[in-house]
DNA sequence: CTATAGTGAGAATGACCATTCTCACTATAG
DNA sequence: CTATAGTGAGAATGGTCATTCTCACTATAG
């Protein structure tokens, strides 16, 4: 109950998520024991407990925050390009490419956990559900601000695309579906004007 | 060495191979164990691991079998569709909606065991890799069938928006980005022509 | 100083699973 | 009939976790 006590949990709650982005992502929730996490963050099993009561706790503790984080990067590198005078709705493209071209990319991390039977229950399946609503919902936002004709369902359809091509560009190891998936979205826009 | 014996391997490989893509497809590789798929398919273990010598080598087996009979089911549904006078690169879409929507839905089974790090090693991932790449190509020929400009990028196009569509329509428990994607399509022909 | 609450290390527990092994049985070759 | 190869049933083995528990230690309240 001492201040300082509140404080551990803090630094040792975000040593343990900070841990958990790096090695749910790369190996996948099952691919994961409870002993990597204390490993790589270096809080103990018991604290790691105490924090997160479940290993499907810390899972949906990593799921909300990746949701934060990715969201944050996606628009980050949206809100860079449109700066830099290109089309926020094929700049989303490049974003995802630059990301798969970089080593240890395994696709999109929601669709990669939902595809996790052993690991998921309903809560994260939740979670997935609407990050991907939120994405969608984002890129409607965008095509809004750019004045496309049903902007609602340009958003949709760049985001299948988005998809699509963070899928393939992982299942094929190559970029070029994301430069298809760019080459849609050019000529859609193109139709929405 | 009886020829009875060989008979009776070629139906025990076909009744495993019958559960292996009902259980697989459904719980995930890591939520079957071999001892499911003894008592789905009435084969013994012992007689199993005399079929395949490992789980591995029976997972590789379902993904190359999933491999013909989902691409005879795709090509199936288009050609019955352009028979009966519809575009087959939109009819695409509607197969896999009809899936989408049928229980047990969960998704591309490839892209979902590629997410299976624990379950999936380099023969699986070329598996995995090569099925898409001959979806991509049967789309590429119904492009160039149907006498579109830059048949080759068309295929890759739609089968980025078909990996999308499955790939959200799984994670969002809905049609409507089959819909989406299948909008996009339109518009993509269209601007083909 | 001394009792106490919290902690780290890591052992113990209980499940689960791939794979192998045992044993009793059957059908057939001879 | 009798030795043999193959089989089913399912137990045994070995390994991997998630989760809990033990024990010794530390720092602090009093």
């Amino acid at each position: 109950m001492s201040p300082a006590a509140t404080f551990d949990d803090v630094s040792a709650r975000a040593a343990v998520l900070r841990s958990a982005a790096a090695v749910f992502y790369a190996r996948g929730i099952a691919g994961v024991g409870m002993v990597d996490i204390r490993d790589d963050s270096g809080v103990s099993l018991r604290r790691l407990y105490g924090l997160y009561p479940s290993k499907r706790d810390l899972v949906a503790a990593w799921l909300t925050a990746r949701h934060t984080t990715w969201m944050a990067w996606f628009e980050g590198a949206i809100e860079r390009s449109r700066a830099a005078g290109e089309e926020p709705l094929l700049a989303a493209f490049d974003a995802i490419a630059e990301w798969a071209a970089s080593p240890g990319y395994r696709g999109c991390a929601f669709v990669n956990s939902a595809a996790e039977t052993t690991e998921i229950d309903e809560t994260h399946r939740r979670i997935v559900a609407s990050h991907k609503e939120g994405m969608l919902e984002y890129l409607g936002a965008l095509a809004s601000a750019g004045g496309y004709a049903r902007p609602d369902r340009l958003g949709r359809m760049i985001g299948v695309l988005l998809d699509g091509a963070m899928a393939e560009a992982a299942v094929l190891s190559s970029v070029e579906p994301i430069a298809a998936a760019r080459d849609a979205a050019s000529l859609l826009l193109a139709a929405s004007r």
